[in-house]
DNA sequence: TCCCTTGAAGTTGTCGTACAACCCTGGTCG
DNA sequence: CGACCAGGGTTGTACGACAACTTCAAGGGA
């Protein structure tokens, strides 16, 4: 079995190995509709001698797709396609955002959830979930005094937000999807035609505008606010790209 | 490790094997945090003395949490926490909602999203796709005249709505929450006490309304419909549920 | 003829052994 | 001090063996 895809590019990983390759190869055909839920696999046996491998690697790669809920096996009787694949989880891999588009689809996303976050955290704040916001918000202020792209502070205060809702499917969405985006705003930062260092006040002061709607339990105010700062940030990163392409 | 957890209840399902029940506990203590980014697991032969099971299960485990994106392994050097553990897919598993609360908030999040969505359709929407919303729609039509509570052709309606973006990840994620939520939709129409036949008839106009929205472009009356639609369902699921607090 | 039981064959689950390929660290040499 | 090497450790792959389970066909009894 030659592995052909291209490789991880993961940091510290040399190159995938046998069994992430077929775990891939039939997670692709099970996607693809090739093997409909239901159906049932080829044996161990059979994997072994179509893709060269030892039983051993057939073992762990359906495992690992056992593992992502596109199979469930049966003791004695095969590996089959799950009935909901469906239920497999929703994944961004955000090594293949190889578009601007793409990036922006995300970002799409990203600002509906967000927006939607900001009213709901306006409704259920609690004094603790306020100070913890401002502790954060300070905590940037002086980052961003200090030259700091302060990027972490900022995802921790998009997390902050998305615990405030009290709702963890929230959260959970928030913390995985700004993980994806937030990290791409340093090129906004980097912009040094429109400067970086005005642009991070901005977004301070946007965050500061959130912090304050959502403190005021202004639900509506608290939205508004959000998707002031998440729509600017997108209007500008789709500015700054369609001058330079090659960024994404 | 011996298995002693009850005998498989699940359809052709027999039990969680010592793999999937190792793969579950280490995911756990990394999640947890107990396992931060970057620091490398106990080794291969420390885990199986640490959990008594053979090399197998250990390797088949660890395979699984690296297609889950949860450890990254090199080769002569060990197995390490994944720097990005934020990179790990967004799941919610359908049958771990076991409150009313849990549900309504997977309700909750999922409400945004196709609100936005639909708004982002009417903009987008081309005469195919509107075609399209009307054969769904027309076939639910009918799957409703014949008793039948058509949860798959509402599950396609939604789909429908979400590929109309033109954003895939608007579609992925409608795909993937609405697979969890649209199925409990059969305990609203099982209440004889409200009839269920004159609800299934309420969802099907609600459905056209936000067809119509579309069709004509209009992406804030498509919003606003979208919100009626699932806002009416949300609230009568709460109402339900809390006379009958065992159905979740 | 139909239904139930039994046994054989097939399949997954687990364990153990062996060797390859790689990594890390400490010691030695230039 | 830096480069190189050897030894020990660790993961990757392959193989063999047996347990536990499933499936299906054949045979026997009602």
């Amino acid at each position: 079995m030659t592995a052909s895809s291209p490789p991880g590019s993961e940091t510290g990983r040399a190159q995938p190995n046998l069994t992430s390759t077929l775990t891939a190869r039939l997670a692709d055909e099970i996607v693809a509709g090739k093997l409909p839920p239901h159906t049932r696999l080829p044996t161990e046996r059979s994997l072994m001698e179509t893709y060269g491998v030892s039983r051993t690697v057939v073992r762990e790669a359906i495992a690992a797709l056992r593992a992502d809920g596109l199979v469930e096996t049966r003791q004695g009787s095969g590996a089959y396609v799950a009935a909901e694949i469906r239920n497999r989880p929703f994944r961004i891999d955000p090594k293949g955002l190889k578009s601007v588009k793409q990036v922006l689809d995300v970002m799409e996303l990203r600002l509906c959830v967000e927006v939607e976050a900001a009213g709901i955290a306006a409704r259920q704040r609690s004094k603790a979930d306020i100070a913890r916001m401002r502790k954060v918000s300070r905590a940037m202020a002086r980052a961003i005094a200090n030259g700091d792209p302060a990027v972490d502070l900022d995802f921790e205060l998009h997390t902050v937000i998305g615990t405030t809702t009290g709702n963890p499917y929230f959260s959970s969405f928030l913390e995985f999807i700004g993980g994806i985006i937030i990290p791409r705003r340093t090129i906004l930062i980097d912009d040094h035609e429109h400067g970086g260092t005005p642009y991070l006040a901005r977004i301070q002061a946007q965050h500061e505008a959130i912090i304050a709607a959502i403190a005021k339990g202004d639900a509506g105010a608290a939205r508004r606010a959000m998707r002031r700062h998440l729509a600017e940030g997108r209007d500008r990163y789709r500015r700054l790209v369609s001058k330079d392409p090659d960024e994404a």
